[in-house]
RNA sequence: GCCCAGGUGGCGGAACUGGUAGACGCACAGGACUUAAAAUCCUGCGACUUCGGUCAUGCGGGUUCGAUUCCCGCCCUGGGCACCA
């Protein structure tokens, strides 16, 4: 027999199905369709990753054995050519950007072909291809109608060595994401999509999809969604009181705080101070304070260890308004611009952040929020309400505590005790009496605010919501009066050491009053609760505080309720030169026309994006062809590269026929990867973006595997785009609302010893000398093989040989192959001699299958690789068994099973192959290994049959000379029979 | 700081719903074949051991006949978010 030969028979397999075209997709309504989707690659100069092979693999896996499960598969590729990458490097080699991305897509395709994926090539494009950014354009231009995109004045985040403007997405620690360079703030005019009018849907529609759940969040938490409400602060002149100056606009999550509102803080940023600068009595002060925060980096303003600053503006005070106090303003770079409206209502006893600043600077805090602790409650039993007070009475001689011990519960706490309507000193004093019998104590103060409790007790078998007071008395003598009977039964009193009563309280009510008492309980309260000093509204819960104080502030016209995101606009206009031109025209004759309100000249067709900015006009002509120019070097000013080409820019306006300018910005490149999944369904249509009847049969996508490093920016983007798409009918609403049906992710692949790779490193892997060496089903099953395919893993190189070892064998076992027999007999044990090969063989399809679904490559590989353990310790194999391990290994090795299978005398391909189906009945083993537990500790294995009894069990057992020597004459106390496993006994 | 993963032999990693910890592979050691090497095949491979066993899944507790798995507290690693009001 020839040596197993991957270098011969992988390109041989390559080119039939190339030449056949058998993974090329048609639509067939006769069968169900499944689209599966890697991300499609960047094609840059390094040349195909490790990372790329293992995703791509993995889905690869998944498509041929949906086809061989009957599905209708489409298994697409394509290249995401335009952006940064191509033109850095081109500028690098001195070439074209066009020259750089024909030869990279040149070498990604060869090398995608080499690891024989199943890709459908017809369908194959680039973003960079005129009639795929026709359609790219084109959507723009349908948010553009809309009025979804707009040219706005944006303080950018400005790479100053990309020399682009990026979205906030793309900051990443005060650097710019890709580069790492400097980012500074720069006022420019940009193209923005408005994602934020979807952002609610883009929450909303994550149910109805199938996604990892820390996707999910990673979503939820982007968008950021908060729910609160606006409150308007009246603004007045200290030395003009009757008449407000203005009003300043706050968002707060927590509006029933708002009577602890006891100053404001604006950001530097903020309007507020420019427009009274002449009210400002230390507006001097206020200045130079803005000048030093505009100074810092967003990397320090951000940096959460710094202790905040700030400066009091003088002169002006604000008025809360549910209370009328009058409340100083504050600037303060711990307040920032970008969210809400860059001014706060600071409420110190309940905001961390606040708390500190009024610590630091003196503000008074005012608590109005008591805890709720909420304990077990009995929904069944009655709830009391009660005025609770509480004692700490302290021996001043003795330096100890009085405390209670509660004997049935278990309680370690105060006396305590309803009020009864009494004052609460009064009661105080009474529930010492008669709880401990201690007579004489003097009350010195109360401590702190009340708390409230929701608990269920024990001994009276209701529940109470309690409001908790405390007081602290000394004792003056030790006379005291016998306890009674009924008291003495529940607890007894004890003197307890002042620095012991921590460790000894164990209920948490006490433990909070214990922590005020001794000053422990420095920090806000967060949390939930009860509102205290909160006029009207005392006693509310939280929540029935915000929802009562929305409406009010409703109904007096002070405020309103709000959602606040935290995604912004989408930046989408970039000043470089690779990349799609936005196909828009500027008319400034138009402009001035139309902001000119006698103007009787106006734009008949005019729709809601024109109207959002007047003198832009849509190219109806697409595309906008980007022009081959030989100067595409960044500019320092910021303007694209395209600007400097005049016979370009210059061009006619379509409504007055004026000479107007194209707009130079292109995309960035989020936008030919936010849809290049559609176009794959219907690749060359020049008539419209897509083929409703095509987009119909294939869309949504089944499964979308790809990176954990696009969970946020791109699956949301593309969300988004293919959620306007759907709402103007572009596609159709059978596709539904969501275009994945199912996202994953891969980990990365780590270079050697669990370190990033990275040309700098020298560590990089290239899978073409792996594919040379072992061939590409080596790779692919190593890939596989080498970990959880969902974590980051390192790349081991002496672990790849033990795989090509693993697929030599396989090779080698057609040495004891059986003549080939033309029925396949899987199904019945009694026509085997081996059944407990054909138990192996059924668990076998049962795990690969089911791993493959849960992307558990690895243990699939493990399995087959026990299989194969198995079959080579048989004399002889029969073509039945070595078939269905053939075909399970086909998706993992294509070539080495396509090559074995013609070698069985097949004419077809394996893919043709049914995927193999296991019989529930054959899983079982006929025996089992009994596993006897003496303690709790394995003494003895027994082999018995299946269907074993348990009186049969415990009789076998029982009889067992090495059992009965540890039971060592003593009868087990119990005996636990777990059913297919094991017998535990106890003695 | 908050959120999410994770911590198992020399290494990558297995382990269903609480039921034999270490599957499978790598590395290593010994042996066979060979003039020799590679390849291949066979055997062994957590630690300790008085060879009966004992201890072992980051650390400390708990629940249980039984815990890598569940609960409480802590330590460490990776990832995400980061003054979001």
């Amino acid at each position: 027999m020839e040596k197993y030969n991957p270098q011969a028979i992988e390109p041989k397999w390559q080119k039939v199905w190339d030449e056949q075209g058998v993974f090329a997709a048609e639509e067939d309504k006769a069968k169900k369709k499944f689209f599966g989707l890697i991300e499609f690659p960047y094609p840059s100069g390094d040349g195909l990753h490790t990372g790329h092979l293992r995703s791509n693999t993995a889905m690869d896996i998944i498509c041929r054995k949906r086809r061989m499960q009957g599905y209708n598969v489409l298994y697409p590729i394509g290249f995401d050519a335009f952006g940064l990458p191509t033109e850095n490097y081109a500028i690098k080699k001195k070439i074209k950007p066009q020259e750089a991305t024909a030869k990279n897509i040149a070498t990604f395709t060869k090398q995608l072909k080499e690891a024989g994926f199943s890709f459908d090539w017809s369908r194959s494009f680039s973003t960079t291809d005129e009639d795929y950014y026709k359609w790219t354009q084109w959507i723009f231009v349908q948010m553009f109608k809309r009025g979804l995109a707009e040219k706005k004045k944006e303080t950018i985040n400005w790479c100053t060595s990309c020399k682009i403007g990026l979205a906030n997405e793309e900051v990443v620690n005060g650097v710019c994401e890709r580069c790492g360079g400097e980012v500074v703030k720069k006022i420019k005019e940009q193209w923005v999509l408005k994602i934020t009018k979807y952002a609610d849907r883009l929450i909303k529609d994550l149910d109805t999809v199938d996604y990892l759940e820390r996707i999910k969040t990673q979503q939820v938490n982007w968008i950021g969604k908060s729910v609160g409400a606006e409150i308007r602060f009246k603004i007045y002149d200290l030395r003009f009181k009757n008449e407000p100056l203005d009003e300043l606009v706050v968002f707060t999550t927590r509006p029933d705080t708002l009577f602890g509102a006891t100053f404001m803080v604006v950001a530097p940023e903020h309007q507020l101070i420019s427009n009274f600068q002449d009210t400002i009595s230390n507006f001097q002060e206020v200045k130079n304070y803005i000048e030093e925060a505009k100074k810092k980096s967003d990397l320090e303003r951000t940096d959460l260890n710094k202790e905040k600053t700030g400066v009091e503006i003088k002169g002006i005070k604000a008025i809360n308004p549910v209370n009328g106090q009058e409340i100083p303003i504050f600037v303060a770079d711990y307040v920032m611009m970008g969210y809400g409206t860059g001014a706060i209502m600071a409420v110190p006893a309940h905001d961390e952040r606040d708390y500190e600043f009024a610590k630091k600077y003196n503000i008074s805090i005012k608590e109005v929020v008591a805890p709720l602790i909420k304990k077990e409650t009995k929904d069944d039993k009655p709830t009391e309400k009660r005025d609770v007070v509480c004692a700490i009475v302290k021996d001043v001689k003795k330096n100890q505590i009085l405390c209670l011990n509660w004997k049935k519960t278990g309680w370690k706490a105060f006396p305590m005790g309803g009020t009864d309507g009494e004052n609460l000193i009064d009661a105080a004093r009474r529930e010492v009496r008669e709880e401990t019998g201690y007579k004489n104590i003097r009350f010195v103060k109360k401590i702190g605010e009340p708390f409230y409790q929701n608990f269920w007790r024990p001994h009276k078998d209701s529940n109470v919501f309690g409001k908790f007071e405390t007081l602290f008395f000394e004792l003056e003598d030790y006379e005291k009066d016998e306890v009674n009977e009924k008291e003495k039964e529940q607890h007894e009193a004890v003197w307890i050491d002042e620095d012991k009563v921590k460790e000894f309280i164990n209920v948490s009510g006490p433990e909070l009053i214990w922590q005020r008492y001794s000053g422990l309980d420095e920090k806000c309260f967060l949390g939930e609760g009860i509102a205290i000093n909160s006029g009207e509204f005392n006693g509310l819960s939280t929540t029935e505080f915000k929802e009562k104080i929305v409406n009010w502030l409703k109904e007096t016209v002070l405020g309103k309720k709000q959602i606040q995101y935290k995604l912004h606009d989408w930046i989408f206009s970039r000043q470089r030169y690779w990349g799609e031109p936005i196909p828009l025209i500027f008319c400034a004759n138009c402009k001035k026309l139309a902001e000119n309100p006698k103007s009787e000249i106006r734009n008949p067709k005019l729709n809601e994006g024109e109207i959002l900015n007047p003198g832009w006009y849509v190219e109806e002509n697409l595309p906008v062809v980007l022009p081959d120019i030989d100067d595409y070097l960044p500019t320092d000013e910021g303007d694209s590269p395209l600007a400097k080409k005049e016979d370009w820019v210059k061009t006619k306006c379509p409504v007055c026929g004026e000479e107007a300018r194209r707009e130079t910005d292109v995309m960035p490149n989020w936008a030919g990867s936010n849809w290049y999944f559609i176009r794959y369904t219907d690749p060359k249509n020049d008539q419209m973006m897509v083929d409703p009847a095509k987009a119909k049969y294939w869309l949504p996508v089944d499964w979308y595997n790809g990176g954990m490093e696009h969970t946020t920016l791109h699956l949301l983007y593309s969300r988004f785009v293919w959620k306007f798409l759907y709402d103007i009918g572009a596609v159709p609403k059978e596709c539904g609302v969501e275009p994945y049906a199912k996202r994953t992710a891969h980990g990365m692949i780590l270079g050697e010893g669990g370190v990033k790779m990275s040309k700098s490193k020298g560590n990089v892997i290239n899978p073409d000398e792996y594919v040379k060496k072992y061939g590409a089903d080596t790779l692919r099953v190593y890939e596989m093989f080498m970990g959880p395919f969902d974590q980051p893993i390192a790349w081991e190189d002496k672990s790849v040989n033990g795989v090509y070892r693993f697929l030599n064998r396989i090779w080698l076992l057609q040495d004891k192959l059986q003549a080939p027999s033309s029925k396949l007999q899987i199904n019945s044990k009694s026509q085997i001699p081996n059944p407990k090969l054909v138990t192996l063989l059924h668990q076998t399809i049962k795990k690969v299958g089911e791993d493959i679904e849960e992307m558990k490559f690895n243990t699939a590989v493990a399995q087959m690789m026990i299989l194969l353990n198995e079959l080579e310790k048989q004399e002889e194999i029969s073509a039945t068994h070595y078939s269905l391990f053939i075909i399970l290994l086909s998706p993992f090795a294509p070539h080495l099973a396509e090559e074995l299978w013609q070698k069985l005398g097949h004419k077809e391909s394996i893919q043709k192959e049914n995927w193999p189906e296991y019989d529930v009945n054959l899983i079982k083993a006929e025996e089992f290994e009994l596993v006897v537990q003496i303690n709790g500790k394995v003494r003895e294995k027994i082999l018995v049959p299946a269907e074993i009894g348990e009186a049969e069990v415990k009789e076998l057992t029982m009889k067992n000379e090495k059992v009965l020597k540890w039971l060592n004459g003593q009868e087990p106390k119990k005996i636990i029979y777990v059913k297919g496993k094991l017998v535990s006994m106890v003695i």
